[in-house]
DNA sequence: TCTATAATTCTATATTTATAGAATTATGGA
DNA sequence: TCCATAATTCTATAAATATAGAATTATAGA
């Protein structure tokens, strides 16, 4: 990932609704949710939140599909794991040791990175 | 790390000059840099750098300190991994399996992960 | 103490971002 | 085709951010 997407990707994610429209997808998997579910939860009016959802669709932080008359929004996981790595990646440069053990929320986070290993 | 500051931090990095300011200021190590040197090594007006220094350092994202007439500024590294650990967290929320691994841009740091595991 | 240096804070201005009602577009069912 | 629903785009306005010169503060050396 290059510094403009980068940029624009951590900008999205630099405000609260949007952070939290993005936590929403996240759990909601990529079945996702329409638009005006997110709105609903949220409490915010639909044009407010399609603003926002057009910024986290630019940003690469999620996408979009027509079903019916709604839009599902999803969370995308590959545009997040890729801030991830351009973060961890500019973290990290040069001094690895820094910024690792990157998580140890519980054991299971450690057992569960083990098996990649 | 909690949301106020996961905002705060990625407000910090969403600016092109921060965000370079950042990566100067971790390939420059635990040592840091004095802020005019920054200011310098990045073309922009000594209040501008002021403004940004003063913002990544609110963010939780660099330390100052004084030595003699200068300020030097380094990174945080303890900041940037809260930051990092919270959107990992967040990222992988009940689907821990769709952001990891995390990196793996060459042999070298999956040995180097290996250690930790 | 006086002067030079290093940086910050003050101030004004320009730019970008956020909010939300009103108007518009797209879809599906009667 | 006509109507209701779901969302977006348009528009205006408010709020936050960014830029940079001028003034101020802190430190060290002569």
């Amino acid at each position: 990932m290059e510094i403009k997407q980068a940029i624009e990707a951590l900008g999205a994610l630099a405000q609260e609704t949007r952070l939290e429209v993005f936590r929403l997808l996240v759990t909601a998997g990529p079945e996702g949710l329409p638009a005006g579910e997110i709105a609903e939860s949220l409490g915010a009016p639909a044009s407010t939140l399609s603003f926002h959802l057009a910024y986290l669709s630019r940003a690469g932080l999620v996408v979009s599909r027509r079903e019916s008359r709604s839009i599902i929004y999803s969370a995308n996981f590959d545009g997040m794991r890729g801030l991830l790595d351009f973060l961890t990646q500019d973290c990290c440069k040069g001094r690895p040791e820094m910024c690792s053990p990157l998580v140890e929320p519980k054991p299971a986070a450690a057992a569960r990175r083990a098996k990649t290993c």
